[in-house]
DNA sequence: TAACCACTCTGGAATGATTCCATTTTATTT
DNA sequence: AAATAAAATGGAATCATTCCAGAGTGGTTA
C-alpha cells in the first residue's frame, strides 16, 4: 500500500500536475521511508533522480502533499519537519542522542515499562499536547 | 509555592548570582504566569522593571532557569517557546484559533470527551511523542 | 573596602528551517 | 501547436534562537 503508484494515482485524483519534481520527491520519500526524512535529505535524493528541483519546491510540495493527505508532516521542536508516508496510527518515540524516529503501534500499551520491554526504547520525557478549540473561540464562531 | 523568593532562593542554593536581570525576569514570569509566557513577552515585562537588560540575556536565563528545574520550558512546533513557573503534572490544551495554552490536570480523564465536559475545550488533534534512549545508543553508552 | 575574578550581560552577527514573491517554465487541454 | 493555469525557481525575507568576543559586575577575600 505505501507504493509510489499510490500516490501517483492520488495527484492525479486531486487535479495535481505530474511532474518531474514530483515525481522525484515520490521516489524519495519512499525510498527513505525508515528514517523519516526531512526536507534536506528529500532534496539531496530527489536531486539525483531530477535534473532540476530546488529546495524551495521541495518545502512547497511536501507541504502540499501533508496539506492533502498523501503523507504525514512529523513536527518537532527547533528540528527540521519530518515526513511519514505510513498513515497508520502510531506514536513516535524519538531517540535523544542520535536523533532517529522510531515507530510504536498506538494500540499496544503506552506504559513505559511496557515499551522498554517490548522495543528497547527507555523512556526519559513525555510530551503532550492537545490542539483544538477553546471555549471562548468556539463561542465567537457562533 | 509559586513566589519569587522561592525561585530567588533556589538560584542561591545552586550559587547563582542574584543579578537585577534575573530578578526583573522572574517578577515577569509570576506576574504573567497566566500567560505562559514567551521570550518576548519576558523580555518586555522585564524591560519596565530593568533599566537595562537584553534579549539574549532573556534567552539565556530562561535556558538557564529550565535547565535547573526552577521553570518548564514548553517548546512548540515553529512557535515561540513558553515557559511555565508551575511544576506540577499537567497537559497543556491549546487553542488553534486565539493561540491560548490552558492547563488541565494530568490526573483527570484525558479522553476528549471528559475534557470537553470539563473544560469546554474541543480536542481535534493530539501530538504524543516520547524521547528517551534507542536500543543502540543505550547499548553505545555501556 | 578595595581588589579580584569567575560569572554575567551585551548587541550584533550567525544559524537554520521555512516562507514569500516576482519571474520563468511547463504540463495539460483544446 | 497555442493557450493558460499551475508549478518551479532562486534569492530575499522571516523568526526564534544561539553564538561570540568584549565589557561589566556580584560576592568573596585579604
Amino acid at each position: 500500500m505505501i507504493c509510489k503508484d499510490g500516490l501517483i494515482s492520488q495527484l492525479k485524483e486531486k487535479g495535481f500536475k505530474i511532474t518531474p519534481q514530483r515525481l522525484a520527491i515520490i521516489d524519495a520519500l519512499v525510498e527513505h521511508r525508515e528514517a523519516h526524512p526531512g526536507a534536506t535529505l528529500i532534496y539531496e535524493a530527489a536531486s539525483k533522480t531530477s535534473r532540476r528541483i530546488s529546495l524551495s519546491t521541495v518545502y512547497a510540495t511536501l507541504k502540499e502533499f501533508s496539506e492533502n493527505g498523501l503523507i504525514r508532516q512529523l513536527e518537532f521542536d527547533r528540528m527540521e519537519n519530518r515526513y511519514d508516508v505510513d498513515l497508520s496510527d502510531h506514536v513516535n518515540l524519538i531517540c535523544k542522542r542520535c536523533g532517529k524516529i522510531f515507530d510504536y503501534a498506538i494500540a499496544a500499551s503506552l506504559e513505559p515499562r511496557d515499551i522498554a520491554r517490548k522495543s528497547g526504547f527507555v523512556v526519559t520525557d513525555t510530551r503532550l499536547e492537545f490542539h483544538g478549540y477553546c471555549r471562548d473561540c468556539l463561542k465567537r464562531s457562533g
